[in-house]
This record gives structure tokens, C-alpha cells and sequence, in this order.
DNA sequence: GTTTCGTCCTGAAGC
DNA sequence: AGGACGAAAC
């Protein structure tokens, strides 16, 4: 693809070796390519080496195509470059700690050491379960920190936001914060009040309140604050108001943070020094000790410091891992290459700041790091940018796809503006462009998209370029389908598999959580102890209802048929023939049941490992959704399946752009966790603990819900993931979308039909036996079926709860720890509904107390109104009702919340309220969701729009609909 | 035209 | 839970 013969700006960034550069490199321009002659030319010269020359990547992938590359480029050979510092960051820092790691705690104040044996644990789920363990002991023995865990939902939110601080070089030490760490967790006013006065400025003229106070208009809504908290009109103003007061800035701001930066600190510093007890790092660790021990140790910066530095995906970096890039110069030769369109990892703590703003960051951070040392050598310098101007991969019409994608508002009304005059104008050096450019849409979305590419495949229309420039008609393999979504993707494998449909997914799937997987763990029980666990499974697939299943577990009678299928596999020798069978009796084929084929028989031959000790195996991936990687058989003329993220850096003639669809591209949250940082307001709370007449109490934070309304919330990385799918495809591009098209698609000019969905079946030669392996009875009993597998660990123990007696109240300690919530809920839902329940721990005499004082009637007598939802199976219940009960023949609503609630937010404040958590509880085969609110106050009032008889009878008609 | 109210909707990607 | 959007109220 790639000339060999460099273009004008190739050879620029190729030639210009010393000094800093900022290179954008957008899509197909040949980026790679240029590294490699850059890096070859530098070690070319006979007085560098490969070891003067660091070359950062992303991932372990990109380090070895990177050598591939050099290679091809260089002097050097494949075996000469196997140390050289081509490699990922992660894998620098630890090469770094390796060598000169040992002290690195104590610039923390910490005694412990990083030693030869010090493991990188790089599974996340097991660091979570590491964590986990560490915050049940930290809690034993920190009693004062009470008050945050009685708000904290679990523990994983606060390691988060240790990740995130330690991805910014936010660092504690034994007794503060390392350097200037503690000025960021307080947060910069001026910066804030800059970004409060923008959203604050009243519209049109000063005819249309500010942005600002439009936001706020739910202020308060569904929510309840300490008595400090103005009231909406307080804040706000009366009707007619343009802006909130200037002071309004300053108040929010400014909020007694001590107790919670302590907290932090606190948790995190002993996290810190847990993981060095127990000899691990994490990733973030190692960056974060890399940091400071090469900021603190100029011994070792210098040994570390290289002669050259290039990073490439510089829009991936961290703040974190620009410092240390930064560190890691010796001299001022640095070059970073990326593009800030392609910045879609944040959830890994990249910063597109670090790009779009390169000039100022690298001026300011390396003022920073210089403030009492010479530490750095680029302060100062004059940074050359550099632009890849022509694109090999695609035609102009895609390239001018793209360049719409990145402008395209994500939602109507938004208004893209941050960087757009930085979009860098591509050339295109396409043999031909014939660019088709369509949208499709079909309720049947999955059908639609196989039928489209049935369409596309050998038509002239979507020609691709050929082997010799020359167009000719499209493959199965020339085409790929993106979507966001792991889950998207299975669930279209899923369909291409009942048509024979050649496709194929790359990239991770959650493999132990795959049907077949769930199968094979099930007969493995059962062959191993005719378990329940086991059973149940193999019964709900055969279509048995949970009632039927239940009986079948408690009289161990199972089907004749399966009877017989276990007792076959019970003289069957290898796990392997097992594994097998299984997947035969239910159709399995397939790359998914190949590669569970494969994992199995590899673990099985590769260790000596027991039938107990696969099931473990197996369970434990079934736990942490442990990612296998599936990859595509290049030699297969199939269709591709991918996410976004690892699609990028390839390339497709033809690509699908699936899941188009409403809701699918939704803003990033605005910080989902109680405790969270964000720039520039610094460490914040959002929820906060309180006892009122002694009674337990959650109550939102006022101030945090403006702040949050002063910071940027856009959906500019969901632009970017547009932008990075587009400029995937070399010729053409379809859209894909199901019942409603989202905003994006709307924006974009591109016609959006209705198509057919009807897909031709492709007979390849081995039909799935799909059928039942034996009859199946249908339920009689109303109620009993459950929607979820039993394989879910808590659903299946759910499940046993139901057959049997329910379980006894377990003595529990004095109110602590995460589960506050759902169990004041769980406790007062059971009092309330007349259950034989005992307290058996001050808290829960607690609950009874304030439940047994609730002025009127728990059951409701009259006719009370409510809106409720009945789609499918499901009957939701929300709004005003908090505590209902729904069975077969009635509904009874138990408590419900007032409409004052709604329009008098001071009411709130007087209101005694045990508040929290959602209830999401089943009944038989109804879920029904509600809010758990009790009032002290004793107003209550009707809202609209359904009855409670209707309720009933609409819950009666699905019943009668479902028999 | 601007503001407020009411209702609907959905919940992520992988080093 | 909280944003988006349309309808109703000002």
C-alpha cells in the first residue's frame, strides 16, 4: 500500500531527527512507514546504537510490527533490535524498576522495596479482588473514614479513582502528597470560574437564560441535600432570571474538602504499600514509581535518559506517561506522532489534551519538572509541527466522509466547535474512486446488514481495487462490520451462524460466558457429580420452566435421553472427546466453538490437569469474564467482525458501520462514582453521610450538581470513534441502523433507506442439528420462569432461596460498609410487606422504629394511581411507587412517593427519609422496578394516568397473552 | 420566543 | 439517574 519512495512530508519528518516534533499523522498516511526510516536512519549513524533511541508504543502488537518494520528499513536485523527499547510504556517502566526500582518507595516515605520477585499483576479483575480484600482490612482499621464508606456503593469506585489519580502523577507520600499534588486535588477557582461564567452567560442577547441555569431546572429533582442547600428559586432566581449569581461560583467551589482528601489519601497510601507487601504492581504503579524515581534520582535518570524518544499514538498517551516520556530525554531530539482524531481510548486515562495542546503542555510540564532541578532539557524549545498530507488508504470521498464524521453533531442541538480548524486536509492517492456511501435501515437490523453484504458481494456497483490497481467486484473478505460493542457483534455472529453466512470475529470474547461454554461447564458437572449447578442448566436449555426444573432437582429424575447422554460421556476418555460431544448435541459450530475446542484441549494436554481442575478453570473464566482472543482466518473468504477499538490502524475495501442506532453513542458520564476527580474543580464528593434524629441518611451534594454543570460534556469522543470506523475503508461505506437511526447518522449526508432483510441461507455443507434433544412440556404454573440463565451465580443462589425456606437473618454488625443501601432496603422492604422478620442488630431496630412511626396506613386503602409500564413479559412500575408487591392475581402498593416531593423541593429537607437504591426485585416473571421512598410527611397525593384495578387487569391480560 | 413540565429511554470500549 | 425532547405555560 505504502510507497517506498517517501513524499515531501514523509522525508521532513524523516530527515528532521533533531529537536522536537509534534507530527500529525492521520489516517493511511503512511505513518508507520516514515517511523521506521526515521528510527532507521537515527541508528544508522555510527555513533548511535539502538539503545540510545527510545521508541514508545501502545501495545505489545505495535512494538513488534514496529521492529518488523525497522527491519525492513535498517541496517539492523530482527535479532539486533530484540532488546533495543522498542516497546510499550508499561513495559519500559518496568524494565526501569527492574534494574533501578529497589528504593523507589522510599521517595514516598514508604519502608517496603520493589524487589526481583515483585510481580505486574495485569489481569484487572484480579487486581480488583486484590483490592477488595485490601479495603475490608483498611475499614476494620480505620473506623474515623466511616462517613465515606456509608456512601460508597463498593469498593472498585475507589480504585478508579486511585487509577485516575495515578494516571495524572497524582501521588500520595506517608505524611501528603507527593510535590504539588495536593494543589491539584484542591483544584484551580480561577480556571473553574472561567468555565462557570462561560456556561453562565445569558443567550441571544441576553434574551435566553444562560446554559447554565437551564441545566439546573431539574435542580433538586428526585433528590435530597442537607439543610445548608438553597432552594431551586434560591439558586436560581425567580421565573424570568437570565443567569445565577456570580457568588454561586465561589459557593460551590468552595466546599470543606479535608476529611475527604484525608480519606483518599489514606486509602490510597495504604493501597500502595499493600500491593508492595504482597509483592505486585499494577500498571498504574508502574508508571507512578517510574515517575518519581526518575524525577527524584538523577543517578538514574541519567542512566535511564535516551539520546532519541519517539512516541507514536501520541493521542493515547496519559498526562502520567507524557512525563515520563518527557523524563526519559536526554536531550531536546523528541518526536511524538498521532492523531488527536483518533483519541478514543480516555477509558485508559489517555488525555487528548496531550496532543491538541502539545505546545503548552510540553512548555509547562517541563517547567514542572524542572522547578528544582535541571531535570529535562526541553524547556524552552520550539516544537515543529509536521503534517502527513496525502492518504494511501482511502478514495477522496471517503476521506471526505471522515472529515464530515469529526464535525457531525452527535445529538441536535449540540454545537461542535473545540478543534476543528486542527482538522489536517487529506489528499487522496486512490487509483479510482467509485465511493458509494449509503444507510441502511431495517427493524431487523442483523438480517439486514447480512442481506446488504449479500447484495454488495460480486456487484460491480461496490468494485474494490484489485492486486493490480484494476476495480473488481468484492469479496466476503474485503468487507468488515464495526460496532461499538462486544455484545453487538456476537449477536450478529449469532445470526450469520443460522444462514451459514461466512463472517468472522476478531478481537476478545468473553469466551467462558459464551452458551457453549455454559453447556460444556454444565455437563462437566454433571459428569463429575451429577450436580444441581449442572443440571439446572442443561434443563433450562432443553426449554424446561423453572418450576419444572426445580422439581427435577429436588427428585433427581432427569430426562431419559440426557440420562443416556451422560452415562455416553461417562466413557469417553479425554476431556477433549467430551468437549466434543457436547458441542455436537446442541449444533455448536463455529469459530466460538472451535476456540473453546481448542482452549480446553490445550489446557487439558498442556498441564495434567483433573476434570475438577478444568471446571475451576472454566469457572473462574465464567467469574471474570475472562477475554480470549479470537482472530479471523485470514485465509477464509468471510466477512469481519469487529469493535471500533481494535479495528484501528487496519483497513477494509468495504465497511459496515453497524449498531447506527438512538442511544447508541451516549455522552461520557459526568463521573459515575461518589468520590471523582475532574479538572479543574479537583477532588469532589457527590453524595455525602448524615444522620438526622439519629436515623441514617444519604443525601446528594448541592454544590456538586452545578459544578458538574460547568464541565465540557460532549460527545466528541464518540465523534472521534466515528471518524476512526470511517477512515477504515478504502472505497465504500454503509451505515447500518434498526428501528430509529441516531443523531450522527441523521447529520451525516448520507441517505438512509428502508431495505429488505431477507438473507439468502448458505448451504455450506454441515446443517446444525438445532433441534431439541428431547420433548419439551410446557409450564402449567403461571409464574416460575426466569429470563436469566441459571448459570448466573446469583441468580441460581436466588433461585435455591425461592425452592427452599428463606434464609434467616444473619446477626450483622452496627450500620457499615458498602451494602448500606440495599440493606436498609432489602430489611424495611420485608418488614413493610408483613414478612416474619426479626431485627436482629441495632440498625435494622432502627428501621422498624422509624417504619412502626410512619404516620397513616402502610397498605394503601384507596384507590391510588400510578403509571406503569407492561412491555413483553416485563411489568415496570415507576414514577411515584415505592414499594409495591405484585403477584399473579394482585398488585399491592405499599408505599409511594408524594407529589410534593416533586414540585416542593424544600419539602425534601423536612422529609425523613430512609432513601436509596433501586428496587429491582422478581416476581415470578415480573420485574418490578421501583424506588424505595418513605415518607414521615403525610401528604399524599394521586397522580395519573392508570388505576391500580387496571393495573391489575393489565397484569392479568399479560398473563393470559404469555399462556 | 423562552421557560418549565412530563415522559421516555438506556446503561462501553481494552492496555 | 439524568439527559433529551416535545408539549404546555408563561
Amino acid at each position: 500500500m505504502t510507497d517506498p519512495t517517501p513524499n515531501d512530508r514523509q522525508r521532513e519528518l524523516i530527515e528532521s531527527t533533531e529537536g522536537v516534533y509534534l507530527v500529525d499523522a492521520g489516517p493511511g498516511t503512511g505513518k508507520t512507514f516514515a517511523i521506521a526510516r526515521r528510527y532507521g536512519r537515527i541508528v544508522d549513524r555510527p555513533d548511535v546504537e539502538p539503545e540510545d533511541v527510545l521508541l514508545a508504543t501502545f501495545t505489545r502488537s505495535a512494538a513488534t510490527e514496529m521492529k518488523e518494520r525497522i527491519v525492513d528499513r535498517s541496517a539492523y536485523g530482527l535479532r539486533e533490535l530484540a532488546d533495543a527499547p522498542i516497546r510499550t510504556f508499561h513495559s519500559h517502566c518496568h524494565d526501569v524498576l527492574r534494574e533501578h526500582g529497589y528504593a523507589a518507595p522510599t521517595h514516598l516515605g514508604l519502608d517496603e522495596r520493589i524487589t526481583g520477585s515483585t510481580r505486574v499483576v495485569d489481569d484487572e479483575l484480579i487486581e480488583s479482588e486484590r483490592f477488595r480484600e485490601f479495603f475490608g482490612g483498611f475499614r476494620d482499621d480505620h473506623p474515623e473514614h466511616a462517613e465515606f464508606y456509608r456512601v460508597l456503593s463498593e469498593p472498585g469506585e475507589l480504585l478508579d479513582l486511585i487509577r485516575e489519580l495515578a494516571s495524572k502523577g497524582i501521588v500520595p507520600t506517608t505524611d501528603g502528597w507527593y510535590r504539588d499534588g495536593e494543589a491539584h486535588l484542591d483544584g484551580d477557582f480561577e480556571a473553574f470560574k472561567e468555565r462557570f461564567d462561560a456556561a453562565n452567560r445569558p443567550r441571544n442577547d441576553g434574551r435566553k437564560q444562560s446554559a447554565l441555569r437551564e441545566d439546573l431546572s431539574g435542580f433538586g429533582r428526585d433528590k435530597a441535600y442537607l439543610p445548608d442547600a438553597p432552594s431551586k428559586s434560591e439558586l436560581r432566581g425567580g421565573r424570568g432570571t437570565k443567569r445565577l449569581d456570580d457568588d454561586v461560583a465561589g459557593e460551590v467551589f468552595h466546599e470543606d474538602r479535608e476529611d475527604l482528601k484525608a480519606f483518599v489519601h489514606d486509602v490510597y497510601v495504604e493501597y500502595v504499600r499493600f500491593a508492595l507487601r504482597r509483592n505486585y504492581l499494577t500498571f498504574g504503579f508502574l508508571q507512578l514509581f517510574a515517575f518519581v524515581l526518575l524525577r527524584e534520582d538523577p543517578r538514574v535518570r541519567e542512566a535511564a535518559q535516551f539520546e532519541y524518544v519517539m512516541v507514536d499514538e501520541f493521542q493515547d498517551t496519559s498526562e502520567i506517561q507524557f512525563k515520563l516520556a518527557l523524563l526519559l530525554s536526554g536531550t531536546d531530539n523528541f518526536c511524538a506522532v498521532g492523531d488527536w482524531k483518533q483519541s478514543i481510548y480516555s477509558f485508559q486515562y489517555a488525555d487528548v489534551r496531550n496532543i491538541l495542546d502539545f505546545e503548552e503542555r510540553i512548555e509547562g510540564f517541563a517547567a514542572d519538572l524542572n522547578d528544582d532541578a535541571d531535570r529535562v532539557s526541553l524547556a524552552g524549545t520550539d516544537p515543529t509541527r509536521i503534517e502527513l498530507r496525502e492518504n494511501y488508504r482511502s478514495t477522496a470521498s471517503v476521506i471526505d466522509l471522515s472529515e464530515r464524521a469529526i464535525a457531525t453533531p452527535a445529538a441536535s442541538g449540540e454545537e461542535v466547535d473545540a478543534p476543528l480548524d486542527e482538522v489536517v486536509e487529506l489528499s487522496s492517492n486512490a487509483a479510482f474512486d467509485n465511493t458509494v456511501v449509503e444507510g441502511i435501515r431495517h427493524e431487523d437490523e442483523h438480517e439486514a446488514v447480512l442481506s446488504k453484504i449479500q447484495d454488495i458481494v460480486g456487484d460491480d456497483d461496490y468494485a474494490v481495487e484489485g492486486e493490480d490497481g484494476e476495480p473488481r467486484p468484492p469479496e466476503h473478505g474485503d468487507i468488515a462490520v464495526f460496532t461499538r460493542t462486544r455484545d453487538y457483534g456476537r449477536e450478529l455472529l449469532d445470526v450469520a451462524d443460522e444462514y451459514g453466512f461466512p463472517m468472522a470475529y476478531d478481537g476478545g470474547i468473553e469466551l467462558f460466558r459464551t452458551d457453549p461454554a455454559k453447556l460444556l461447564l454444565a455437563w462437566l458437572r454433571i459428569l463429575e457429580s451429577d450436580a444441581d449447578r449442572g443440571w439446572a442448566v442443561v434443563l433450562e436449555r432443553a426449554g424446561y420452566a423453572f418450576d419444572e426444573i426445580a422439581r427435577a432437582l429436588e427428585t433427581e429424575s432427569y430426562p431419559d435421553d440426557s440420562v443416556a447422554f451422560r452415562d455416553a460421556l461417562r466413557e469417553l476418555e479425554s476431556v477433549g472427546a467430551v468437549a466434543r460431544r457436547v458441542l455436537d448435541r446442541y449444533g455448536f459450530t463455529g469459530d466460538t466453538a472451535d476456540l473453546l475446542l481448542h482452549t480446553i484441549q490445550s489446557m487439558y494436554d498442556s498441564t495434567t490437569a483433573t476434570r475438577g481442575e478444568l471446571i475451576r478453570f472454566v469457572e473462574r473464566g465464567v467469574e471474570t469474564g475472562t477475554t480470549v482472543d479470537l482472530s479471523a482466518n485470514a485465509g477464509d473468504d468471510a466477512v469481519t467482525v469487529q469493535t471500533i477499538h481494535t479495528a484501528k490502524g487496519l483497513e477494509y475495501p468495504v465497511v459496515v458501520m453497524a449498531n447506527m442506532n438512538e442511544g447508541r453513542f451516549p455522552p461520557r458520564a459526568g463521573g459515575s462514582s461518589v468520590i471523582e476527580y475532574r479538572d479543574p474543580v479537583g477532588l469532589r464528593l457527590r453524595k455525602r453521610y448524615s444522620e438526622v434524629r439519629d436515623y441514617p441518611h444519604v443525601y446528594d451534594n448541592w454544590r456538586h450538581d452545578v459544578l458538574r454543570r460547568c464541565l465540557p460534556r460532549e460527545y466528541d469522543e464518540e465523534r472521534r470513534l466515528l471518524y476512526v470506523a470511517v477512515s477504515r475503508a478504502e472505497n465504500h461505506v454503509v451505515f447500518a441502523a434498526g428501528e430509529e437511526p441516531n443523531a450522527f447518522l441523521d447529520a451525516l449526508p448520507v441517505a438512509t433507506e428502508e431495505t429488505d432483510a431477507s438473507v439468502e441461507p448458505v448451504d455450506r455443507g454441515e446443517p446444525a442439528d438445532a433441534e431439541l434433544p428431547f420433548a419439551v412440556t410446557a409450564p402449567d404454573g403461571p409464574i416460575g420462569h426466569t429470563p436469566h440463565s441459571l448459570m448466573d451465580e446469583s441468580v441460581f443462589e436466588e433461585a435455591g432461596e425461592r425452592m427452599e425456606t428463606a434464609p434467616e437473618s444473619e446477626p450483622e454488625p452496627e450500620t457499615r460498609g458498602m451494602d448500606f443501601g440495599s440493606r436498609v432496603h432489602d430489611f424495611a422492604e420485608a418488614y413493610a410487606l408483613g414478612d416474619d422478620v426479626t431485627p436482629s442488630n441495632d440498625h435494622e431496630r432502627r428501621i422498624v422504629a422509624f417504619l412502626d412511626d410512619l404516620p397513616g396506613e402502610r397498605h394503601v386503602e384507596e384507590p391510588v394511581t400510578l403509571p406503569i409500564d407492561v412491555d413483553g413479559r416485563r411489568v415496570t412500575v415507576s414514577g411515584i411507587v415505592d414499594l409495591v408487591h405484585v403477584t399473579a392475581d394482585r398488585v399491592e402498593i405499599i408505599d409511594y412517593k408524594t407529589d410534593s416531593t416533586r414540585r416542593a423541593q424544600s419539602e425534601y429537607r423536612k422529609q425523613l427519609s430512609v432513601y436509596y437504591h433501586v428496587l429491582d426485585e422478581w416476581f415470578g416473571d415480573k420485574a418490578v422496578t421501583a424506588s424505595l421512598f418513605y415518607t414521615t410527611d403525610g401528604t399524599r397525593k394521586r397522580i395519573d394516568p392508570y388505576s391500580i384495578e387496571e393495573l391489575r387487569a393489565l397484569v392479568r391480560e399479560t398473563e393470559a397473552r404469555d399462556d
